[in-house]
Formats: structure tokens, C-alpha cells, sequence
DNA sequence: TGTTTTATTGAACGCTGTTCAATATATTTG
DNA sequence: CAAATATATTGAACAGCGTTCAATAAAACA
């Protein structure tokens, strides 16, 4: 039928109106003071209308936080040509870092906010695909990296955790102000010298 | 004056209460679900004397916050005994693990909510001294390893900084549930394995 | 054109943090 | 002791929040 096809396209375009004006008003403003009447205000609907596309506030969260990983998808594809894992891991670790400074809203849906987690409970416990599938990623260039013999002594499960932990930690403490609070300048940069200090140590194994 | 200085001990009576119960509702029902008009009822007073003894909510986040930190150098004194500064690093690293997995609300109040530091901005560009003394304890004590001839090619403040990162990404992974997420099994004990996969590099050098 | 289905609205509800004139209590003074 | 002053406490009121839903408007169908 031609005209419920344009319908459903309709409501695809209110959907996608939505959530482009959300993803705006987040950048702008800060995930916090970014209101349902912010959002209709913004694309000129009524806030009644906001909640017949979407359920509540956290499906919004939900669904920009899907968007984020998409974005963070694509900047490590570019990296499946690295052939030496080791050196993937390293490159990986680095383009993570740099999308963590760079998008400290979208990380903070990602990896830090309870909303996403909170939505995903209210819909009959579903996974979390989008960060399982991501983190599969370390998992499957540690188990490479084990695979030629590197970090002996190592196990792969605990090592993969231990990694994105470094670089979680350092996009966190930069987010979350706690570098600026301890005086460690220049904060952007210090990331890096952090990263690169655990490079070296890699390096040894 | 007798009268003035009962008035002043009293004050320091109520605001205690305040706190203590801010603190019980906090660990009850978490931060989010915490409101003033709780605190109010459970310590059997109105809102408006809350407002008498802390200028918002902010500021009872901040006291909080600094409460925490006073628990965290408590746990962490008891390693000044230890003579090896690497020794004392993997051991202060361990005590950090156990305070965030086992004090989750005072972790994020401390290293990852923004509203302690939004009042101490607040409050004319106070300093987070409670933050800076802890990492400082952690400056100097890598300061000791690399005096040892340890951590050759490493640098004190960047490496300080990546330790701080590793330890803190573990607890902010496994609060914000986002270890559950990726279906790494028994988080607490994968924080602790995570973390030795840590040590057993760090021995390295 | 009249009827049915679909889309949109915005007032209303029960929350929130915060304020402040009114009230109650305690202290000081004449 | 009583009156005057100072301090402490109150809770209604305000503006804002996420969310709901009967009423209305628009579109599709017969």
C-alpha cells in the first residue's frame, strides 16, 4: 500500500526530526539541561507528540547512545588493516582516547549514565549489543596477540578488561574534571602521555 | 559566652543530623532518588531548616563527598608501613578497588558526579583538596619508585596519572554496570584478576 | 459527503529544588 | 517578671521537571 509506506516514512521523519534536535540540544547544552520541552520547543511539536514516538526520556538517551557506538564503530574499522595486533591494540587504545575527549557527551551515554542500562531493563532485559559487540573487538586482537605469543603469563578475559579500563579511566577523570582538580595540566595532552606510558609497559610483554 | 557557644554546638548538632541522614537515604536508595523534602521527613524537621544549615543541595553532596574521602585515606594510611614504593603502590591499588566496589554511591560522589565539583566552583574557584591530597600521595610515592632506579624511561606525572586511570576505570566500569554489560562474569573477582594482570606488567619494570 | 482512523495537542498531575514572609521559640533588657 | 529583641523554624508558593490522556484536528476511506 502506497499510502501507509508514507506514513511509516512520515513517522521514520518525526523520529529522526526528534532525535537530531535531542542530539543538538545535548551538545549545546549538556545531557542534564536538555528537557522533553526543550525538544519540542526546538522542532515546533507539542510535548504529547515527543511521547508517541518514544516511550520515555531514557528510549531518547537509548537511542543516541546507539548512535555514539555507530560513530565509535567507524572510527576502528579503519584499524582492521593494521596486521600486527599488538600495534592494533595500541592504535585502537588511541583512537578510543581521542573520541572520549572529543565527544564527552556521547561518551558519558555510552560508557558512564545509567539511562541507557535503565532503558535496556525496561525492555524485557535486553543485551547490551552495542557494547558487547565493541569490547569483542579488544577481546578477539588480545586473544590474536596470545595467539603469536605474546603477554605470556597473561589471560585473555582479565587482560581485555584491564586494557579498556586504562583508557576508560583516562577519558573518565578528563570528563568528570577530576584531572583539572588534582592539577595534572594540560589535560588533553596528559591523556596522551598517560596512554603512551602504558604503551611502554605493553611494549614489554 | 556560655549560651553563644551551646547555640554554636547545637548548630553542629543539627547539620550532623542532616548529613547523617542524608547519608542513610543516600546508601538506601541511591543519590538520584534522594530529595531534600526526604532528608526533611526522615530527621523530622521542614524543608526550610535544611536551607538554614546548607545553602543547596549541592553543598550536602560536597560534604558528603569529603566524608568519603576522609573513610578512603583512613584505609589508605595503613599503608605507610609498607617499605617497598612498589610494594606500597600495588597495595594502595587494591585498597582503591575495595573501597569502590563496597562504598559504590561514595565512589561516584567522589571521582565521577559533577555536583561536588559544581560547588566548589561555586563556591569562588574553591580547590578539590581532598582530591589533590590522595593523588598526591600517589605522585610521591612513584616518585619513590623512580628515585629506587625503578620505571626506567617513565615519567612521574604521566605515569601517576595512568596508575590513577587504570584502578579508576575498573570501579567506574563496575558501577556504572557497564562490566555486566559486556558479560564479564563475576565482576568484583574480574576487577581483582583484572588488576593483578595490572601488577604482573608493573613487575616488569 | 459522511464516517472512521490516525496524528497532534496542551492542560493537568505529582514530583523536584528553592525561597521567604509568617510564626514560634529563646534570649536579653528595662 | 514583663516587654522587647534576636534567633530558629515553618510550610505555602514558585517555577520547573517527566509523563499522561481526553479533546481536537487532520487525513483516509467508503
Amino acid at each position: 500500500m502506497g499510502i501507509s509506506d508514507r506514513k511509516s516514512k512520515e513517522k521514520e521523519e518525526l523520529k529522526a526530526l526528534i532525535l537530531n534536535a535531542s542530539k543538538k540540544l545535548f551538545l549545546e547544552k549538556g545531557i542534564e539541561q536538555t528537557t522533553i520541552r526543550n525538544i519540542a520547543q526546538d522542532i515546533e511539536y507539542s510535548v504529547g507528540t515527543i511521547y508517541v514516538y518514544f516511550k520515555d526520556k531514557n528510549e531518547i538517551f537509548h537511542e543516541l547512545h546507539s548512535l555514539g557506538f555507530r560513530h565509535l564503530s567507524g572510527e576502528m574499522k579503519v584499524l582492521f588493516s593494521v596486521a600486527d595486533p599488538l600495534e592494533r591494540i595500541k592504535a585502537l587504545g588511541r583512537v578510543y582516547l581521542k573520541f572520549g575527549i572529543e565527544n564527552p557527551e556521547m561518551y558519558d551515554l555510552m560508557f558512564t549514565l545509567k539511562a541507557p542500562m535503565d532503558y535496556l531493563e525496561s525492555e524485557h532485559h535486553a543485551k547490551w549489543n552495542e557494547g558487547k559487540s565493541a569490547f569483542d573487538v579488544l577481546r578477539h586482537t588480545i586473544q590474536e596477540c596470545l595467539d603469536a605469543g605474546r603477554f605470556k603469563g597473561h589471560e585473555m578475559e582479565s587482560l581485555s578488561f584491564m586494557i579498556w579500563s586504562v583508557v576508560h579511566g583516562m577519558v573518565a577523570l578528563y570528563i568528570s574534571q577530576r584531572m583539572k582538580g588534582v592539577e595534572l595540566l594540560q589535560p588533553e595532552e596528559m591523556v596522551m602521555k598517560g596512554y603512551e606510558e602504558f604503551v611502554l609497559m605493553l611494549d614489554k610483554n
